[in-house]
Order: C-alpha cells, then structure tokens, then sequence
DNA sequence: TTGATATTTCCATATATATGGAATTATGGA
DNA sequence: TCCATAATTCCATATATATGGAAATATCAA
C-alpha cells in the first residue's frame, strides 16, 4: 500500500465518532445499519453522521447500499484488512519487536 | 485502550511525512537517529520537521534523548504495539474477517 | 397526490492542523 | 569569550476538518 493511501485510512480513523462508528458496524457484522440508526446508537446528529460516514465511505472503510428508504452501511473487510497489514507487514516489515505476538499464517489478500 | 486515545494515534500517522517519519525510524532501529537527518533523509524543513516529531511523541509513537548537541529520536516499540493491539484486539474483537491471517500467540503488553 | 419517513446536501461558522522563514536557545570546541 | 552547529520556538499564513440547523431529495404508503 501506498503510504498516501495508508494516511487517508488513518485519517479516517483519526475522529472520535468515525472510530467508534467502525468499530459499531464490526460489531453489526455484515448486514450493517441504516444510517439513521448508527446515528441513534452514536448520539450524533443526522447531518453530522452523514457527513462521517461519506469519510468513512470514502477511505474504503465501510459500504452503502440502499433499502427502500433506509441506506444501509456495513464495514468493509477489506479496507480494514489492508490497514492491518500495512502496519504489520509494510510499515512494520516484519520486526519482532512489533509483530511479536502475531504470525501471519498465510498471505495476506 | 481508549478509543480516544486510538484516535490520537491515528492521527498522528494520518500525515504523509509523519508516517515516514516512523516508517523511518523503525527501520534504523532501537539507536534512533538525530532530527536533523530525519529531516534530509525525508527533504523536510527543520521547523516542519520538529513540529511532526513532536506531534508523534506526544503521541507515544516515537520519543527523544538529547546526546551533546543532537536530538536523538527513536520508535516507541510500545507505543506501535498498542496501536496493532487496539486494531486487532479491542476494535476488530477478534473478528475472522478482520483478524484471519493473524495468529496471536501470547497475551500482548 | 398528499403526507410521513430517511437521508443527504447546503452553508455559515468554528476549530484544528500544516508550513517554513526568522529569531531564539542549547551545546561543544578553539 | 566567540563561533559554528543542532534543534527548537515564534508567528503569520494557508488549508483542512467538524458541526448542525434549514432546505432539498428520495422512497413508500394510503
């Protein structure tokens, strides 16, 4: 992964309710929630979580699709694996004193 | 670790010269180098470069030793370790799509 | 159509971050 | 002390990001 690429994920992931929103939709699971939801269970406003979620969208990170009226966001897998393994096989490159407790049992998509 | 603290960790490596800064410094290794050739080795300067040092050791990611005239700075292993942690442990919570290819083998510091 | 619901876009405002020249501080050597 | 080196702080400026009310758009149901 291109280092550009890598700051816009850690961007993305550099705002408090942005966080919290991924880490929500990882929870969900794949059939994710309607953004007026997320924005109930995050305590945000409608236009502001809009506004995040068309960050997060927009970093690869998580993916819309409409239902009816509702658009439904669900985590992307992989944006969020590929921020892994930047951080522990690109960044990182390997070393022990960072990837310690981890092992890489195959390659990585 | 919490997710305000994530966030500030994440901000700090969403800035293009300040993630080479520690793509940098962890190659060089645990001796460091002096902020001076940081900032030739990455063409920033000086006043820029002091400005995303710092950035990052406030953030815990990298940190600094005077030695005579020069500034060492060096990778806070810790600091990084945290940061991976967080992504596959307390944010990911292990999630198989998330954390597939990464094995933990013993309980992270 | 009309109305209710879901979400987004618009936009003014506020705040935070990045940049780098000039001046300043700190250290060591002659 | 005086000079050169190393790094920082100061500061003006530029750019980017965050916030949320009001208005606009899209969908469905009666």
């Amino acid at each position: 992964m291109e280092i550009i690429e890598a700051t816009q994920l850690f961007s993305a992931l550099s705002q408090e309710s942005r966080l919290a929103t991924v880490k929500h939709l990882i929870r969900i699971g794949p059939r994710g929630a309607p953004a007026g939801d997320v924005a109930k269970a995050l305590d945000v406003p409608a236009p502001t979580m809009s506004f995040h979620l068309k960050e997060l969208e927009r970093a690869g990170l998580i993916h819309a699709r409409r239902e009816g009226r509702k658009i439904i966001y669900a985590a992307d897998y992989g944006g969020l694996r590929e921020l892994i393994d930047f951080l522990l096989a690109d960044c990182c490159g390997g070393d022990k004193r960072l990837c310690g407790p981890y092992v890489i049992l195959k390659e990585s998509a």
